[in-house]
DNA sequence: GTACTATGCACCGTATACAGTGTGTTCAGA
DNA sequence: TCTGAACACACTGTATACGGTGCATAGTAC
């Protein structure tokens, strides 16, 4: 049966991350992690529905940690109970949208800060993410790219100086890893985001906070454009 | 004792808003919202430590829900665990000028994609929330025109037409809320702000989205520069 | 007198039990 | 054959019980 084979490999995914974060103290805090891993690589599937007990029977704990770790994942809107039941929750396109619209913003705002508050070491770190990415990209590794840029991201938020911001920032990057696809796997668009990157950096660096946040939020306007292109092909 | 005192108007202060709670379905949600009230209101002191023990004393539960609850108000920062006890998370100084920066963006997106989305009722509805204002602040009621000022907050997001910007710039105003003083209790401070909602209505009415852009961004800009002179005297 | 160790208590994390509710299925009647 | 009602089962929400860990305090030894 179809249904059964898929059940398994979500079965076996899980299993491997569950071995990797069972070691941690707090089994709750384990599920937490599995299962949010879980959703953001899309080995569970969004739109798929589980009851506490199928969770539980997976990781052979009782209800209380699924129950704790589930409660987590209802509040970052990674779940949604539909009735009785605890639903994967799913991302429509005009959610998407929406998101970047305000990715835009707080981009712009943690690159218009880096500028005036980021350390030359700070600096040299975002050019060193810059140079990985080039490679990364040069060698055709969307998966690492893919990593790397949201890496980039996550250190501008931390070279604002505001962590605030970065909290925030990082909400929103989980959320941009639970489309479907990536802007990477777009004609081009690798190269496009790497020049677009190192306008960001070459602003900060020359302490021109209006240029960073201009930078910034072109870049995510382009990839908006770009994710509203992709967005017909994509379920 | 002192102590006990305190403990016992808080303690009322709690039963007081668990009665208006607790009619709800889920006794866990229940606790959650009555807790993140007491919280907001500023009727459980940043900083005190509750064990779950206490916290289901006062409710007259048992630990389960108490728990849940606890659980998603650390998701929510305004809970920290400290060591094995419950802490109400105390906000510095450095967090609310962050906060302000963050405020200011989002503010300034709603503003600007309210100009562009909103409907008519709509742009009536924030004219509508401004008039209440003022005459709320004309009565001197500082309480009502702190509440009305979040209302048009919200609003604004709700005029945006974008539900992950509703939520986020929600998230801001609860922590707003948890600042020890209002802008309001700044002499003159009242007025100006109703000049400043009254620009960013008018710069959306007349669908101008850099207008309302920097109107929005202005007044979070100046209530920030207040908050800034007012911070020395908090606590 | 001070420091270190041991013992006891308090509280957390997890499991389990139980009650209540909602849903699905089956049977009967029209 | 279709519809409605009733019963049963499954699953959630809350309570309670138990094992383990960490901290505090007290006592003893140096």
């Amino acid at each position: 049966m179809k249904v059964d084979i898929a059940k398994d490999t979500t079965a076996a995914a899980i299993a491997q991350l569950w071995d990797q974060f069972s070691t941690l103290g707090r089994s709750s805090e384990a599920v937490y992690l599995t299962l949010r891993e879980a959703i953001l690589s899309r080995a569970l599937e969004p739109g798929s529905q589980y009851s506490e007990e199928d969770l539980s029977g997976m990781l052979g704990l009782s209800r209380t940690p699924i129950r704790e770790a589930c409660l987590r994942l209802v509040a970052d809107h990674l779940m949604v109970r539909r009735g009785r039941r605890l639903a994967i929750s799913e991302i429509s396109h005009e959610e998407v949208l929406e998101i970047y619209d305000v990715r835009a913003v707080l981009d712009g705002l943690a690159a218009r800060q880096a500028a005036i508050q980021a350390t030359p070491p700070e600096i040299a770190q975002l050019r060193w993410l810059l140079e990985q990415m080039s490679r990364s990209v040069a060698s055709g590794n969307t998966a690492e790219s893919f990593k790397l840029n949201h890496e980039f991201h996550d250190y501008l938020a931390y070279a604002s100086h505001n962590s605030f911001l970065q909290v925030q920032v990082r909400t929103v990057q989980d959320r941009v890893r639970r489309f479907p696809t990536t802007t990477f796997e777009y004609q081009g668009r690798p190269q496009t985001i790497l020049q677009e990157h190192a306008a960001i950096v070459d602003a900060i660096e020359s302490k021109d906070p209006e240029g960073a946040d201009a930078a910034a939020v072109d870049h995510i306007a382009s990839s908006r454009l770009i994710r509203l292109k992709m967005l017909p092909e994509s379920t």
